[in-house]
DNA sequence: ATGAAAGCGCTAACAA
DNA sequence: TTGTTAGCGCTTTCAT
């Protein structure tokens, strides 16, 4: 059971000041004799020292802790985003609160509330709306706070997110010139920002291409999720129902739906079928498909928020201009070869070739 | 911004007593005057107020704050796991926080410590070690542990855990009748007590059925991660490199290099190859084989983590029996029909059965 | 029905 | 080189 500063002062017989001189290494700055720093020394050895933190947050008005607020923190990018976060809070003596909102704003005002009331030094929230805290969190606040994942325009915050438009405008390229003339866009949650970046990458995309009737082509539903993602499916099948040459998907939710879709109206995912998606995950692996995915760097996004909130921006009224981190484009699998299927399969070199590389840990 | 108590007693001209009755909304049962009550509660409304929590720590040496450390927040289980104990903890009034030790006993001792440092009324963590933090944490710690997911035998902590041994009986068990007489075990960190439960129940159910050699089918490898699924693919393939009609993964990080490795080694993943794994994902069902998974029950871990860390053991010496949630076996794709295949592709009803019932959101 | 005051453990400013 | 003190904002106990 550690001790306070006062209880080791009172039972050394020595000050507060000169506890802390030497609990702080700051004993030879301040010239304490090596008589006094050996028996606080001591003492400190046999019983401990812990600061008591409350009591530092209340006298320096700081609590050196700060929130994460997140959609949904099961969710493998957010997830990712959060160990990078806490890895770079701890190195710094930080640490994080992590709330989940669960794409229901009512939630994050409770999120954003509540982890204000715990005093942090400042907030990184992936918003699920136009962010707006200043009835939340007081109005000359000194708490920063820092838009992630969802740049929202116009807001009054500093922002960080993924360039989503060269993302998907990389994507869609690879994937209209790997699989033919025109693919299917089945996008969740179109009035998220990062989601209507990702539309106009398609978009710009297709128009390099000639594919005037992009807009034909994407589909839209409000939800992010797995039943979403088969109804998309479905929608993007037509009448026909023949299995599409390939699509792209917003979200792996979104993917998860259209793939079991898929399975169900076609009795399986069509070899040839190649899929574009968003959020790079190792899982997709799993699938025998071309897969090419838009990999988000967690790591960079984290750093750069983390930056900006500690900048501390005096929360000036024209707020930083946002930052856009790239995204790598993930590929696996192989583009499909309709030659070898043909001739039916081979156990060769060339069927070597269907996953090189060794799998990294 | 907000403003303190005192604040609001000097301001209103009444004392912190009465201010912190009509706050906490006890006003009439200590019969605080309506005109009084009337003036405070506009006083508020107007300028809001929060309680300082580093004060009120300070005063009750309590911090309403739990500290839950995982191996990595980025793998699922523990993601889920740590969104269900923040909507408990939220609806409790207390907050969490998290810290990831990446398999590191040293990483480890430096979170636990640190959330120890920062106050935290309890810790849940699923340790890398034998689990024992009297030095980090202090004799007499009136600070509550409790271990999840890693019941290491002998520990003097309430502990927590997916009962392994019955879920791995149970897969391993339906692996056999689907697949044959024979299946390979690929089985990261066995040193891992839930694991080493894992490798009981496939031993039990070997036995059952008659497989005494169980042990030859056991593929074990320190460290759990994607190329140690690699290698154990390696060997357990043999010398023939026939692909497996079954196997079993002891996490999805060794499907992931078992997979893959499947992939380069056969050149594909055989449609028959029956695939068994701890931890059920979504994305197993872009795999297109018989998947069978055990999932575990984050929801229930985390209750009863949590009501054994509220419950304030005493910490007595003798820690209370480990709780052990049962697991569910989930079922993916349909047994292989190797008639259907000799008939080649059918588009009717049985096809349809391929991917049954909704997904789910 | 309302008020006064002590003290939680720490830090910073000032003293000696 | 070491010591003293005044709060930070809250809760609790004891007075009115």
């Amino acid at each position: 059971m550690p001790k306070s500063i006062e209880e080791i002062a009172r039972d050394t017989g020595f000050s507060v000041t000169t506890i802390k001189l030497v609990a702080n290494g700051q004993a030879k700055k301040y010239r304490i004799s090596a008589s006094t720093q050996q028996v606080v020394e001591d003492y400190i050895r046999r019983y401990g020292y812990v600061v008591n933190h409350a009591a530092r947050s209340l006298r320096l008005r700081r609590t050196d802790t700060i929130g994460l607020v997140v959609p949904d923190i099961s969710n493998a990018f957010f997830a990712r985003l959060m160990g990078e976060l806490e890895r770079l809070c701890r190195s710094r003596g930080l640490v994080l609160l992590t709330a989940s909102t669960y794409e229901d704003p009512a939630q994050e005002d409770l999120a954003v509330r509540s982890l204000w009331a715990r005093g942090v030094d400042g907030m990184i929230v992936a918003p699920c709306q136009q962010p707006n805290y200043s009835g939340v969190v007081g109005r000359k606040a000194r708490l920063g706070v820092v838009i992630i994942d969802r740049p929202y325009a116009g807001s009054r915050y500093a922002t960080i997110a993924s360039d989503n438009f060269t993302g998907s405008l990389q994507l869609t390229r690879e994937i209209l010139k790997e699989g033919g003339a025109r693919t299917a866009f089945l996008c969740a949650n179109p009035e998220s920002p990062s989601i209507a970046d990702r539309i106009r990458g398609f978009s710009a995309a297709c128009l390099e291409e000639g594919v005037s009737e992009w807009r034909d082509l994407v589909f839209r539903t409000p939800e992010d999720d797995v039943s979403s993602g088969a109804k998309l499916l479905d929608r993007a099948l037509g009448r026909d129902g023949d299995a599409p040459a390939s699509f792209i998907c917003s979200s792996l939710l979104v993917l998860e739906g259209a793939t079991h879709q898929l399975k169900r109206r076609v009795g399986r995912i069509p070899a040839e079928t190649i899929i574009g998606t968003f959020d790079d995950h190792p899982m997709l692996d799993f699938l025998p498909n071309r897969v090419l995915s838009v990999r988000q760097n967690e790591a960079a996004l984290a750093a750069a928020a983390l930056e900006r909130l500690l900048e501390r921006h005096g929360l000036a009224d024209p707020p930083p201009p946002p930052i856009a981190v790239a995204c790598e484009l993930v590929r696996r699998g192989r583009p499909f070869d309709h030659a070898a299927v043909l001739q039916g399969p081979k156990q060769d070199a060339a069927v070597q070739e269907t996953a090189d590389g060794e799998p990294s840990a």
